[in-house]
DNA sequence: ATGACTGCAAACACTTTGCAGCTCG
DNA sequence: CGAGCTGCAAAGTGTTTGCAGTCAT
């Protein structure tokens, strides 16, 4: 039995986003700036996928109050991966970020018709990778999967619209 | 048990690569050229991962016989994956591609020390796939797993490094 | 103060596209 | 002959980088 779930539950973790942040700016000797303050709320404020481009376009413009370039935007964005704040990976040419910390492993179903990423936690598709990979001398660090199709909305969508048709 | 193996076998099909791609052109309209032709075989001698710069690499020269301009490259690996030639997947920025036809469904492992891609296939991988989706209604059209870390290779050169260290 | 950070613009790598001439069917 | 193809160069993406001024510590 996998243990697919429609939504993820957070995991508790003893520091907030912003805290974890900072502490790894210290133990560094980086700075805390207001951008990086800024964009590690924008960030956490969402909890879905997006583009550097996607957050770009709900933060304020040029000019306005809070303003972040986009090239810092790109900039703190690895530096909140480097962090464990954030994963990224590559989906369609552009890069995806997705929160990290204090949220748990999982991985996608892509719907090719709405372009929705779908969450899912299944615990034996780990263990057939780390079989696999043991059989292979192979000492894993992570994975990534991405399973293609069409979502149930869509599929619904899809069916209905063939009955219209057929009228 | 997983069908983890070292070296996929190929199947057996009753079309060469060459003859599919002809069908494929002659049910569109679209021509056999002299280019289309030298890149199949350019590609299908060689069984290997390659993304369209490597390609390009060790193909003619501009000047020479028989170059093909890169915008060619790029436009008929792209009618290679619609012909069903080919499978393309985003690794690291770029657009890797590997043949599909007459070549089983696997995945990758993905050495992050040398770079390699490293084939697998594995039956309960997929069955579970399958499951996980069949449970949030997802119609399943095909999947990419890539699991990161270190090769057999590459584990056992950081382990004699690491007792050279010690001396 | 001083080294890190930011915004800007330019550079980048990879890929796509407009166009004029060439070629297959 | 005509639609499709190619090469070229230019234009696009999405992302990174050099630099000079600014700011946190």
């Amino acid at each position: 039995m996998s243990s697919a779930s429609e939504s993820l539950q957070p995991l508790s973790v003893s520091l907030s986003p912003q805290e974890r942040f900072e502490e790894y700016l210290q133990t560094r000797g980086l700075r805390q700036t207001s951008q990086r303050k800024f964009l590690i709320d924008a960030v956490f404020s969402e909890h879905d996928h997006f583009d550097a481009d996607e957050l770009i376009d709900r933060l304020p413009r040029r000019g306005q109050e809070n303003y972040v370039s986009s090239a810092t935007v790109y900039r703190t964005l690895r530096e909140f991966v480097d962090a464990g704040l954030l994963k990224s990976f590559q989906l369609d040419g552009r890069t995806v970020y997705e929160l990290d910390y204090g949220y748990p492993a999982h991985d996608h179903l892509y719907c090719t018709r709405c372009r929705k990423l779908i969450e899912f936690q299944s615990e034996p598709l780990v263990q057939i990778r780390d079989e696999v990979a043991a059989e292979m001398g192979f000492r894993v660090s992570g994975h990534r999967m991405i399973v293609q199709g069409v979502c149930k909305d869509c599929g619904k969508a899809r069916r209905k619209k063939r009955k219209q048709d057929l009228v």
